[in-house]
RNA sequence: GGGCGGGUAGCUCAGUUGGCUAGAGCAAUCGCCUUACACGCGAUGGGUCGUGGGUUCGAGUCCCUCUCCGCCCA
């Protein structure tokens, strides 16, 4: 074995045995045999748009350590590997790539598209190359950092399974009313110009401005016919301050805005019903300046009373508001609840990009409205111009002061577009969404969770999400959190949850299998009948029958949206025929990812499921493997995917709309952040790449130290250092993995050449009474460790698991017990014995972690035959010759033996005195040193010697009286001393350690008669605790005494 | 505005129901190329546990106040 471990040389080389091996394929049908527990992770499928960051790096190893556990403990394990589409954020990288790259972009392909030449299909053909290489490129760096997924099943969420299973579940939810069709606001992004999902909206802080503009007030005689509001008459009824106006000038109102190039859309003014101007106002109306649009006064109470007005003082809001509100319901979604109540009309004044138009729901023109002067401009320059042009004009000509009343600078949240970055434009448009607030969804992902997770104030608000928890309940109630903190944040959400908007205006994606007729007339209606084959009836609810929506338009008219089940329904081609026309738009990634529990397991039908690579045995995946042990993720998905999937899955796979959810366990693991705390990201230029991690230190290092991180916390830290000879960025913290893997490499090499010398021979069990022990202290720490690594991974505790590596590895087995063996091993059969089953049992307990490394060793390892000790087992396996499939260990509690734990740290505490005062007297390594012993212990330690010999560099013990030269320290009470440290032992050195010492004792002796003179501890704490420090307090009074002593002697 | 996480040694983090002198790794200092490992071995120094108060015989831990950093939601 080289001297030190070469991972490079070693990784690729234990991957192909894996491959060949065939370990890491799933068996369904061992699970419904009953011949295995099924194990099923489903990988979250990172997006094709990049290479994996740290972040993943964590992610799937933590998969990987649970997956390669359960392995080796027998279970049926399938880690189910994939990769998301990722709609937007696809498809704007593909356009931004072509278009550095000086190439049309997606924007040339649209308008191909509109001349009639195959512009989509083109498009999406780059997409399908850009997405292979990065599938490619991921599936890489999974397999480098030795991802033990079942690769023969790997997803993509757009190949011809998802899709299957997209399209059934678009059917269902259609057919069952829960996909329907609003005319709504939504969240649209003008720079990709497609609507996004509220959790696809970021708020950010933005630096603006509120604007104050005054709106004359009029009377409304008769449609298109006004009449000037006086001031003389607002003082006439009741208004305050009208009085301080010029009696004949027209009144105006003032409304803030920090929107003003919307005012456009203005169809309404609201006040406060408790305003006590709102009397005076009621009934008039206000013009809208240059555009000249009269629109009515109405009374909300949702507009914010000013501070004068009864508004609450500092509230910011209050201070800033006027008491009047302008409502503009296409452009605001406050405005749009107001207009819904008041049946104001919304009228749109953008196009798609966001710059002020006329032709999309403003018809300026035939109602003889001004403003054209902004139709054109983008939405910041039309807001320059409005103000521009309100700081240029007065009410009324000849009136003092301007529109434009005043500007407060103020600073609130804007939605942006989490793609784009690009300001969310509240916009009017047609959208399909999904009824998810219906309780066969919210409430089947509410019910999911454990009753234990659940909060009383969120069932008390909906008592019908409470789990119902009948017996033999394996829907209900079974989903568990962890950290279970996470359960609130999921609960809350689905306590406040809004329909999903479905649709978006792209094209990489599904396209949404819905054939659309617009405004039919009853006429229409019947020509449509006759167009369809005899018999056949649009509106019946047959199976295989396409599924048929209608919505009633205001003049009567019938809108009529078709969903076919399969896309080789030959009615398509009739429908389409009569006029129906697919829908252009895609579904929200989302929809798919909502799936993947279904569709990677072949869904809706396995027996038709065949992909590419001619997998066909899907039959028994959903059965076997669904739901799924653990789903492990970032918290920022628990909104947006881990409460999709629980509705889908349950929705899915229950006869009454109500079965499992599609995992037991959620663990949400923490997010790494640099040094300073900051997100990893491209644009800070702190991000550290998997692969150079791996090249630099290696896999098993990578997922060792980002194991040993993954504490219970929400964010980690990771600090980020440029390594100058790569110029590529990396962490010390990765030494410590590298480290422990040189470690384990060289401690087996030493282990394997001690074996070599005396090789173990098969045989009966060795009894472990029969062992050193040293060699029951060694099987004692082992059996300790596989506890509390078992404990660990019960309860996703990736650091605790990483320390008891650690511990056991480096502190229990290479400092002590390898130290201890060192002179005996070669003739003792049993402790060779011992060796070899010990070092197994730590790679397999490590192998999870450090999966490359311990396989290696492994393979050298099992030449030797190992003879087991009696209580010491391996769980049962399907065994193949690698380590990763061969058992867990399984020691007996006996092993854990807490008389030779107990006696072999008493030896350690010898040592460590020792080993103290030769260095504080500066005795070289390599000199030998005679140790004095008396009193009662002698005894024991002449029975120790052989290891206090060892482990000290003793060359004698002895009940000689020690020289004069020599030097003393007291154990348990006792005076030792240890002579022959050199050739003359400096007394002053000695003379400052024992008066330190002693005055720590003096010290601490003083802390505990002072807890013992205390009435109220000796009364009141336990009698336990008051006996341990009496006792305490004892053998410090004796260690002072004999310490004194010593101190004495040296004069 | 609501919710959550965090503030413990120079750095990264442990610290279970309150109970030994608050721990580990790295870094630092000193000594060692001791025949597995210098990616190592042995030893040493280093902390008012964010602030202020409370409960208790006893608080890093429980309660309250304030403060700073970060995240999520509106």
């Amino acid at each position: 074995m080289s001297k030190a471990y070469d991972p490079a040389a070693t990784e690729p080389v234990m991957w192909s045995k894996w491959m060949d091996s065939g370990a890491f394929h799933a068996d369904p049908s061992r699970v419904l045999d009953g011949d295995a527990q099924p194990y099923t992770i489903l990988i979250p499928p990172p997006n094709v748009t990049a290479a994996l960051h740290l972040g993943h790096a964590l992610n799937n190893s933590i998969q990987d350590i649970l997956i390669r556990a359960h392995r080796m403990k027998g279970f049926e394990t399938l880690w189910m590997p994939g990769t998301d589409h990722a709609g937007i954020a696809t498809q704007t990288m593909v356009d931004k790539k072509l278009k550095e790259a000086g190439k049309p972009g997606i924007a040339d392909y649209k308008k191909r598209e509109l001349t009639g030449e195959p512009g989509r299909e083109e498009f999406l053909k780059l997409i399908h190359e850009f997405k292979d290489e990065y599938e490619e490129r991921i599936t890489q760096q999974l397999m480098a950092m030795g991802c033990s997924c079942d690769w023969e099943r790997q997803r993509f969420t757009m190949d011809d399974i998802c899709a299957r299973a997209v399209r059934e579940a678009f059917f269902q939810l259609f057919k069952d009313g829960l996909i329907y069709r609003g005319k709504r606001l939504v969240n649209w992004d003008p720079v990709t110009q497609t609507a996004l999902a509220d959790d696809e909206v970021e708020n950010e802080e933005v630096a603006g401005h509120f604007y104050y503009l005054r709106y004359p007030l009029v009377h409304q005689t008769e449609p298109g016919n006004h009449d000037p509001v006086t001031w003389s008459e607002l003082v006439r009824r009741g208004y305050p301050d009208a009085e301080n106006h010029p009696e004949d000038e027209q009144a105006w109102i003032t409304v803030a805005t920090t929107r003003p190039e919307t005012y456009m859309g203005d169809t309404g003014v609201a006040v406060n019903p408790k305003d006590p101007r709102a009397k005076a106002v009621k009934g008039f109306f206000c013009e809208l300046p240059i555009v000249g649009r009269v629109i009515p006064i109405i009374e909300d109470d949702y507009v914010v009373l000013p501070v004068k007005y009864g508004g609450q003082e500092g509230d910011t809001k209050a201070e800033m508001s006027t008491g009047f509100l302008k409502v503009t319901p296409a452009h605001d979604p406050n405005d749009w609840m107001i207009g819904q109540r008041h049946n104001l009309e919304p009228i749109n004044i953008m196009a798609p990009d966001a710059s002020i138009s006329d032709q999309h729901g403003w018809d300026r023109e035939t109602n003889k409205e001004g403003g054209h002067i902004f139709v054109g401009k983008s939405r910041e320059d039309a807001r320059k111009l409005v103000i521009e042009e309100f700081k240029a004009r007065s009410v009324a000509e000849g009136s003092s002061g301007s529109l434009l009343e005043r500007m407060v600078p103020y600073s609130h949240s804007v939605g942006h577009s989490y793609r784009s970055h690009a300001a969310i434009e509240p916009y009017l448009s047609d959208q399909w969404y999904c009824k998810v607030s219906d309780d066969k969804l919210r409430g089947n992902a509410q019910r999911a969770l454990k009753p234990e997770q659940r909060t009383e104030s969120s069932i008390k608000d909906w008592p019908e999400s409470r789990p119902k928890m009948v017996a033999d309940d394996t829907t209900d109630g079974t989903m568990n959190f962890f950290p279970a903190r996470y359960a609130k944040t999921y609960e809350n959400w689905h306590d406040n949850l809004r329909d999903w908007c479905i649709s978006r205006q792209l094209w990489w994606g599904h396209r949404i299998p819905v054939w659309s007729r617009e405004r039919m007339t009853s006429d229409d209606i019947e020509q449509l009948k006759l167009v369809l084959s005899v018999g056949y009836d649009p509106f019946s609810d047959e199976p295989d029958e396409p599924a048929i929506s209608r919505t009633e338009n205001e003049d009567g008219t019938v809108s009529m949206h078709v969903c076919f089940q399969n896309e080789n329904n030959t009615d398509i081609k009739l429908f389409e025929s009569a006029g129906f026309t697919r829908d252009p738009d895609v579904l929200d990634t989302w929809f798919s990812s909502a799936l993947w529990p279904l569709s990677t397991m072949g869904w809706p039908d396995a027996s038709a499921a065949k992909d590419s690579s001619g997998i066909n045995d899907f039959e028994s995946m959903l059965a076997a493997f669904n739901p799924s042990s653990v789903l492990t993720t970032a918290r920022e998905i628990i909104t947006l995917w881990v409460s999709r999937m629980t509705m889908f899955n349950r929705y899915f796979l229950g006869d009454d709309k109500a079965g499992k959810a599609p995992f037991k366990d959620v663990f949400i693991h923490a997010m790494i952040q640099d040094g300073e705390g900051r997100k990893m990201s491209k644009s800070l230029g702190n991000g550290v790449d998997p692969l150079d991690i791996i090249h630099s230190h290696g896999a098993d290092a990578m997922r060792f130290t980002l194991c040993q991180m993954t504490t219970q916390t929400q964010d980690v830290r990771m600090p980020v250092e440029m390594d100058e000879s790569t110029g590529k960025n990396t962490s010390p913290k990765f030494d410590i993995g590298r480290n422990l893997c040189n470690k384990l490499w060289n401690a087996a090499k030493f282990a394997m050449m001690m074996l070599e010398k005396n090789p173990v021979s098969a045989g009966m069990p060795i009894d472990p009474q029969e062992l050193s022990l040293v060699d029951r202290w060694m099987l004692s720490r082992v059996a300790h460790a596989t506890g509390a690594i078992n404990t660990a991974l019960r309860n996703y505790m990736f650091k605790d698991y990483a320390d008891a590596i650690y511990d056991l590895l480096w502190r229990d087995f290479c400092d002590w017990y390898l130290e201890s063996i060192k002179p005996t091993v070669a003739d003792d059969a049993n402790q060779a014995a011992v060796l070899r089953l010990v070092l197994d049992s730590i790679l397999r307990l490590m192998h999870p972690v450090t999966p490359f490394i311990t396989e290696s060793i492994h393979e050298r390892l099992s030449t030797i035959p190992m003879r087991e000790v009696t209580g010491f087992s391996f769980d049962q396996t399907q065994s193949t010759g690698t380590l990763c499939q061969s058992g867990w260990p399984t020691p007996d509690q006996a092993l854990r033996d807490e008389v030779a734990e107990e006696a072999y740290d008493r030896i350690r505490s010898l040592i460590t005195l020792i080993r103290e005062i030769r260095a504080s007297n500066k005795v070289h390594a390599k000199r030998a040193i005679v140790l004095h012993v008396s009193g009662s212990l002698a005894e024991d330690i002449t029975r120790w010697s052989p290891l206090v010999e060892t482990l000290g560099n003793i060359k004698e013990v002895t009940s000689a009286e020690a020289p004069e030269a020599s030097a003393a320290f007291v154990f348990e009470g006792s005076e030792y001393r240890l002579s022959d440290l050199a050739d003359a032992v400096d007394a002053s050195v000695e003379k400052e350690r024992l008066t330190k010492e002693l005055a720590d004792l003096e010290k601490a002796i003083g802390g505990l008669k002072g807890r013992l003179s205390n009435p109220g501890y000796t009364d009141k704490a336990p009698e336990h605790l008051v006996n341990q420090t009496r006792g305490e307090l004892e053998q410090k009074i004796q260690d002072r005494d004999s310490m004194k002593a010593s101190l004495d002697k040296l004069g």
